[in-house]
DNA sequence: TGCGTGACTTGAC
DNA sequence: CGTCAAGCCACGC
């Protein structure tokens, strides 16, 4: 099953631990340089096991709620990222770099 | 088939 | 640095 979202999730599932990816970044990755919403739109299903605290928007912050914000600030410090209170977290440093 | 919606992005004020 | 608007893609009804 190739579908989009499977190449989404896989895509995700690709960034290593300690990093984070931007919607836009995945989206490019999958080709569409403006398919940032889409990726997003995947990414409301949240299937289980995949690592969506390591994505954030091109600003590097959460696009989550407050809850949601919180866990993903949880997550990503216990793989070494550290995020603000206000859900920032600095792309320049831990910015998924593809290889 | 067509419109509305959404975990987005970028540029402009 | 904050907010507003337009552009973009895929899916649900």
């Amino acid at each position: 099953m190739s579908s989009l979202y499977d190449q989404i999730y896989a895509v995700i599932a690709r960034i290593p631990s300690g990093c984070v990816a931007t919607y836009g970044q995945i989206a490019l990755a999958l080709g569409m340089p403006n398919g940032a919403r889409t990726v997003g739109w995947a990414m409301r299903h949240c299937p289980k096991g995949l690592p969506w605290h390591r994505i954030v928007n091109a600003q590097g912050k959460s696009s989550l709620s407050a809850e949601g914000r919180d866990l993903q600030r949880a997550l990503l410090a216990d793989e070494g990222v550290h995020m603000d209170l206000e859900g920032r977290v600095d792309l320049k440093r831990y910015r998924w770099q593809e290889v």
